[in-house]
RNA sequence: GGGCGAAUAGCUCAGUUGGUUAGAGCGCCUGCCUUACACGCAGGAUGUCGGGGGUUCGAGUCCCUCUUCGCCCA
């Protein structure tokens, strides 16, 4: 919104209001919204979040993800796409739960105190009034998602995509009860899947156990294992069929020390000879290897841990726990049980031993490997769908790399464990009959049951919750009213880029993958962009608990959004960790409050010059009346909008479904985007076009003038466009101010540039402009040199081949304003003492400066350039005399090879020429 | 234990099918408060491209090997 009479621009740029100024007028006016008839006839482009759990407080992990997002959609949206940024959070079940359960522990209660019910609606009503301020952080680093369509994974809208979900998959025959050991967290109470119990590499022991045969008390087998707490539920010891240490022992029966239990020692080919003693014992309840050879061989199974982690007779296990041991915590119960394996003598001995222990990705307790009934789905066919798109070009991962690792994933898939034994969450849709004589099989529903179906008895629902990811894999098209044929999910699925990092590739990215394609036969997405950690300088992953964080918020309150999002974009390289430095936030943000500056202060000065007054269009101006300058930086613009572009795109697969080989790798540099725009604006248009226009600025009125008044506000005005989707604030602030800017219109939503000349070729004038820098450079060059005072003016002369003289003769003024020299044209070199400089294409710069020229100095110079020259050239001569090469490298090669030669014998020449009169 | 990746200027990183004198930002050094900007301007220095071997007319780029580090999976 244009103010009809700018106001004087404040001196330094005010962050804080600027952000509080634009940002609502955006939202005000529905900048963000995307329409889905509107979509109808504009390219969509969609980019759902990664939802952030609904408790979660803003950290700078949000901040990365969320500006790249940021930036990605901005451009599209200024690329006229019908542009949708889905926003929204996700319930975390156990994370949740585990939040209010420390709350009600604090009061000494526990969950059970209150009952489901009740906790789950206190659950539900802290989320009410805390949860989502994750959200209104996000605006305050400028996230211009559509708030319009925030979604919650746990909403009526998401839970019937859930049920959907889970029954389709029950029909498909995928969804599946399975009674087999899994991942247990004793401490949140629940099943976790195989993704949620981390490794860590840890330094455990390894423990030598004699169990001594039952028919010959003077024989005995050593077994080694990591866990002798779960000795006490062994059936079996295993040895490699093909070991011959243990041949004869097969078959035989050993006794357990402690319980006196005999079990026998049985040949399974899953036993590794190499490992520990090569003989394992087997307890199939509480380790999913040994269930599976427990299933193989039509062992028992007693259960000797409980849920909570106590050791007692749990079930099968009558007679195996000793009283001394019952009750007793499994860590407890470990040493307790060392100790009389000791005094039994059964210990052999206790060796280090490094090996990776599962630990709860939510409370990070060591998980204990439990037998349950738990509810599974079964992957291998979704898992294909999800190979087929990436392998037939569908869908790509940037960087590349991570598609091997999503490819062996995908080739090894296991069923997952969907069900968990909490409470908040989405119960599993699925009812029981309570009459025990009624043959009604339990019963999958899509609405709620309330009555058996065969005896109208009563019926109650399944106790268990569905994994949070469960509903969270569905995110790209529940959010969009799936399973109904919504208007939205026509228009905006399958989407376009997913933006996340690489810790939940396998978590959700392979998840959503799968379930786009099987439910809706399409990837969701065409892209996946993982980028990468925030670290700090000791390469350490932030994280509240190590206390190195960086809260993005202060980052806002103490050099603004823009700062914070600049920091994040131009030091992004591809899947490369940004790190920042948590005790010096002013190294790590500075660079982006500087470019602001920077910015602003150029809007400032251009803008006191271009005045409010209308302009001509550029168009409208007859080529022949730009100068060289104006020529030179409306080509600079062209190759920035180029750059931009190159970095930045292809925004979707120029054939709309399938990436071809060219294109896939193509894209996403944010750093290099943002450098390209920086570039332009600071060391093109501010440092060299400015400071070359300042003359014509000065003049009080004039058609040359108007056309670098013209000029000068287009080429500004592209630089704010390519910077907009980095610092969209500082660039709108500064945009309404441009007397070209239509009033109510917004650069959040005005058209990305486009270069005038496609193949960005230099025009002439353009051409004359590098001639005149480089002569500036040489002659600044010179005064640095012989410590010249900057306000003093010195001579030079630009001795040029005719044609370049023709070129630089318009420059001359232009050279010397910029240079601080009275510059005089020549055709020889006059000679004298004087400093010289060979430019490009045989152009020399002559300054005499009168008694101040350092004849050795000089001497010193041209001698030590012309030995760099000299040496290369005659590498360059041995590469051209070479047969070989001048028969096998391209003709072209060999051609530019040549005249570079020629150039440089020519250079050498001169510098000889020079040193000659220089009494050499 | 298996797989993947990285090693280039003091730091963080580019370097796209092998082919100009290997680049950028930050940092560093020198001089400047030049009427938009010292959060700035101008000038400048900096690399046996981790070690070794090989392929090639030509290797930072391809192959082998060693070393160090990181990530993923079991």
């Amino acid at each position: 919104m244009t103010a009809p009479e700018a106001t004087p621009l404040p001196t330094t740029y005010d962050a804080g209001s600027t952000e509080s100024t634009w940002y609502p007028r955006w939202t005000e006016h529905g900048v963000f919204t995307a329409d889905a008839e509107r979509a109808a006839t504009r390219e969509p482009f969609v980019i759902v979040i990664p939802p952030p759990n609904v408790t979660a407080v803003l950290h700078m992990g949000h901040g990365l993800n969320n500006t790249v997002q940021d930036v990605l959609i901005r451009w599209r949206r200024m690329a006229g796409d019908e542009a949708l940024w889905l926003p929204g959070t996700d319930h975390a079940g156990i994370a949740t739960q585990n939040v209010v359960e420390k709350q009600l522990a604090a009061n000494g209660q526990t969950r059970f105190d209150l009952g489901r019910g009740p906790f789950v609606e206190k659950v539900a009503e802290f989320v009410e009034h805390t949860g989502g301020e994750i959200l209104n952080q996000l605006k305050a680093i400028g996230s211009s998602a559509d708030w319009s369509r925030t979604a919650y994974t746990f909403s009526p809208a998401l839970s019937k995509s859930v049920r959907e979900a889970f029954v389709r998959l029950h029909e498909d025959g995928l969804v599946y009860k399975g009674h087999r050991v899994i991942h247990w967290c004793p401490r949140c109470g629940t099943s976790l899947s195989d993704e949620e119990a981390e490794f860590t590499d840890t330094t455990g022991k390894l423990y030598h156990l004699k169990y001594t045969l039952a028919d010959d008390p003077t024989q005995s087998i050593t077994v080694a294992t990591t866990r002798p707490e779960t000795m006490l539920g062994d059936v079996a010891v295993a040895v490699n069929p093909e070991d011959e240490r243990y041949l004869a022992m097969i078959g035989q029966e050993v006794v357990l020390p402690i319980n006196g239990v005999r079990i026998p020692i049985i040949a399974d080919s899953y036993t590794d000879a190499a490992f520990g003693t090569g003989a394992v014992k087997i307890t199939p309840a509480h380790d999913a290897n040994d269930f599976e050879v427990g299933k193989r061989h039509g062992l028992a199974m007693p259960v000797v841990i409980d849920a909570e982690g106590i050791v007692r007779d749990v079930e099968d296990a009558a007679g195996r726990v000793p009283a001394a041991l019952s009750g007793l915590d499994r860590a407890e119960a470990r040493t307790a049980i060392v100790a009389m394996l000791e005094a039994e003598g059964a210990l052999v001995k206790i060796e280090p031993h490094a090996h990776a222990v599962r630990h709860c990705y939510r409370c990070d307790t060591v998980v204990e490997p439990r037998l349950s009934d738990q509810w599974f789905v079964r992957m291998r066919p979704l898992a294909d769908k999800a190979l087929d798109v990436l392998r037939g070009g569908q869908l790509r991962i940037l960087p590349d790399r991570w598609e091997a690792v999503y490819v062996n994933w995908l080739e090894g898939i296991r069923d997952w464990n969907i069900s968990r034994q909490i409470w908040w969450g989405h119960r599993v849709p699925v009812w029981y009959c309570d009459n025990p004589a009624c043959a009604q099989e339990p019963i999958v529903s899509r609405t709620d049951v309330t009555a058996c179906p065969s005896c109208h008895g009563t019926v109650r629902q399944d106790e268990d919750v569905l994994d949070t990811w469960f509903s969270s894999w569905l995110w790209p098209f529940s959010t969009l009213g799936w399973p109904d044929e919504t208007p939205d999910l026509k228009a905006f699925y399958p989407g376009d880029v997913l933006v996340t990092a690489p810790e939940i590739l396998f978590f959700w990215v392979s998840r959503m993958v799968m379930s786009g394609c099987w439910f809706l036969d399409q990837t969701p997405f065409h892209t996946v962009y993982l980028h990468g950690t925030v670290r700090d300088m000791q390469h350490k992953k932030m994280s509240k608990s190590l206390g190195n964080g960086i809260d993005p918020l202060d980052v806002v309150k103490l050099y603004g959004a823009d700062a914070l999002r600049w920091t994040m974009t131009a030091g992004l390289g591809l899947g490369v960790d940004v790190m920042l430095d948590p005790n010096d936030l002013e190294k790590s943000f500075a660079p982006g409050r500087n470019f602001c500056t920077k910015l602003w202060n150029i809007g400032r000065f251009l803008l006191s010059r271009v005045g409010t007054e209308p302009l001509q269009p550029l168009s409208s101006i007859a080529p022949e009346r730009l100068t060289a300058a104006d020529q030179w930086i409306l080509d600079r613009l062209d190759q920035a909008i180029l750059d931009c572009d190159a970095a930045l795109g292809p925004p979707r697969p120029a054939n709309g479904h399938t990436w071809t080989d060219a294109e896939r790798g193509r894209g996403l540099r944010l750093s290099e985007y943002a450098e390209a725009a920086r570039r332009f604006v600071w060391n093109e248009l501010a440092d060299w076009y400015l400071e070359a226009l300042k003359p014509r600025l000065y003049a009080t009125e004039g058609e040359d003038r108007e056309v670098a008044r013209t000029v000068l506000a287009h080429a500004f005005d592209g630089a704010l466009r390519l910077l907009q989707p980095v610092v969209p604030f500082i660039t709108e602030a500064l945009w309404q101010q441009l007397p070209q800017t239509p009033t109510g219109a917004f650069l959040a939503q005005a058209a990305w540039p486009v270069a005038r000349r496609a193949d960005g070729a230099a025009s002439t004038g353009a051409q004359a402009f590098e001639y005149a820098r480089d002569a500036v450079q040489a002659i600044r060059s010179v005064r640095s040199e012989y410590n010249v005072n900057p306000g003093a003016w010195v001579d030079a002369v630009l001795v040029a081949p005719a044609a370049i003289g023709a070129l630089l003769d318009a420059q001359v003024a232009t050279i010397g304003s910029l240079a601080r020299a009275r510059v005089t044209l020549a055709a020889e070199n006059p000679g004298g003492a004087s400093a010289q400089l060979l430019l490009r294409d045989g152009v020399e710069l002559v300054v005499p400066l009168a008694g101040m020229v350092d004849l050795e100095k000089e001497k010193q110079r041209l001698q030590v350039e012309l030995d760099q020259l000299e040496t290369q050239l005659q590498a360059l001569d041995g590469r051209l005399a070479n047969e070989k090469f001048v028969s096998k490298a391209p003709p072209a090669l060999v051609e530019a090879e040549r005249a570079k030669a020629e150039d440089w014998r020519s250079r050498c020449a001169l510098m000889r020429a020079k040193l000659g009169t220089l009494g050499a």
